[in-house]
DNA sequence: TCTGGGGTCCTAGGACCC
DNA sequence: TCTGGGGTCCTAGGACCC
């Protein structure tokens, strides 16, 4: 009698919770459960989006990403909360204890989703029965439905996830991709779009079942390697390892905001990216990186949208560099169009401990960089006839104290929730 | 008076090097 | 006497996901 588990081959868990925000919410205030409710951005002003919504919205028509406004067209009655990220991010906590119970094989892929794999978990009964066991633990203690995929793989496990919402758990064997996966939409596959779901149209590449049948090379000059690799997932195939330590491995932090009214007034604009800069380098501190490239966005009142960045050999996390290489990119590249959304993303990261390491090893001299600032410095003024970083001072003169959260509330409100929705 | 904010990965061209 | 064939780094943009 075998306990379900293949021979060669492993067992996979994706484990999806169920409009995540929203439930946390209920659990938080079980008054909430059965109405129409909504999570979005910013409800008091114009530019709110719906960012999750319980099962009763949707029923009306609610969708992710939906002006606000246009929910409440739908749906008159429908309940708006802003997004409380430390309850989130609680509840994330200990939905992932849960599962760290099962297997130290956990990937948090997300704030509400992760891979196990359970493939030497057989001592503790089928894939099944320890499914329904999580379901119903997170379930009952935490007052939080998920949904289950198991799989022999993560893209499989991923697809099985989807196919029973709410509280669903669903087993997708290779034999029955025929059946099962093939029937449904490209568009349904994860990691098809709707850009790519146009090009695979034209090639009349319509179900996942298509998709599985196309010519590689063909797709490759289309798609590029992703081409290739949707043909596989398609098959079924895929080899990605459950991997713990991914959480760990930032490329980069960044933040960035978009303005109540588009604006060309340069005292906002500045002071937006003293504020963004200042969330950057206190996220990298928090995480103990420090990264070499920082790159400004800047968002057009027509949606128009570029990035702008630039590489020093030197490791940048500290507000005034940030906010100095920000200005300096700003300066050089802004039209003068109105500006929607300003954003600054530190790249190219490393662990600072890391760094200090590399510097030892070189014998680097910290004056020398200081010098190399200096320089970037002198070029700025030259070119504009003032010093940019001089401008900081007068920005951030009317909110000495902003710099640094004083209560833990700001502090927890301010710290990264990387990976979350 | 539509469309937020956090990310990842891939591509493609130019500079530069051997 | 007119131009090969690698490789890496940097930059900008695009597609996608939650």
């Amino acid at each position: 009698m075998t306990h379900g588990y293949p021979k060669n081959g492993r067992v996979i868990f994706h484990v999806d919770m169920n409009s995540f925000y929203a439930s946390v919410e209920m659990a938080y205030n079980p008054s909430l459960k059965g109405k129409p409710l909504a999570i979005a951005g910013n409800p008091e002003e114009r530019r709110g989006i719906i960012v999750t919504s319980s099962y009763e919205a949707r029923a009306k028509g609610v969708k992710t990403t939906m002006p606000l406004f246009q929910a409440r067209k739908l749906c008159p009655e429908l309940v708006v909360l802003k997004p409380n990220f430390e309850r989130y991010r609680k509840a994330s906590k200990e939905m992932f204890k849960l599962m760290a119970e099962i297997t130290d094989l956990v990937e948090p892929v997300s704030i509400d989703e992760g891979y196990l794999d359970i493939t030497e978990c057989g001592s503790q009964g089928t894939p099944l029965e320890i499914a329904n066991r999580l379901q119903q633990r997170l379930l009952n203690e935490l007052d939080l439905p998920s949904s289950i995929g198991i799989a022999p793989n993560k893209f499989l496990a991923k697809m099985a996830s989807d196919m029973k919402k709410p509280l669903g758990i669903t087993v997708l064997r290779k034999r029955e991709l025929n059946k099962v996966l093939w029937p449904l939409d490209v568009a349904e596959m994860h990691g098809v779009g709707a850009k790519t779901k146009e090009k695979l149209n034209q090639l009349s590449i319509v179900t996942i079942g298509d998709l599985a049948k196309a010519d590689d090379s063909q797709l490759r000059r289309v798609l590029g390697i992703n081409g290739v690799r949707l043909i596989q997932r398609a098959n079924g195939e895929d080899e990605r390892l459950v991997d713990p330590d991914s959480v760990f491995d930032f490329k980069s932090v960044g933040n960035s905001e978009t303005l109540r009214q588009d604006t060309i007034d340069d005292t906002v604009l500045f002071s937006l990216l003293r504020k963004l800069s200042v969330k950057v380098a206190m996220r990298l501190k928090r995480k103990g990186y420090v990264g070499e490239t920082v790159q400004l966005m800047i968002r057009y009142h027509d949606r128009k949208t570029i990035t702008r960045s630039i590489t020093v050999h030197r490791p940048i996390a500290e507000v005034d560099d940030i906010y100095g290489l920000a200005i300096h990119l700003f300066e050089t590249h802004w039209n003068y169009d109105p500006i929607r959304l300003l954003g600054i993303t530190v790249q190219g990261l490393v662990e600072k401990q890391n760094y200090q390491e590399q510097l030892d090893l070189f014998h680097y001299k910290e004056h020398l960089k200081k010098e190399e600032i200096q320089t970037v410095i002198d070029n700025l003024t030259s070119k504009y006839g003032y010093n940019p970083f001089e401008h900081k001072t007068q920005i951030s003169t009317p909110h000495p104290t902003s710099e640094e959260p004083t209560t833990s509330f700001q502090k927890d409100f301010l710290d990264d929730y990387t990976k979350d929705h």
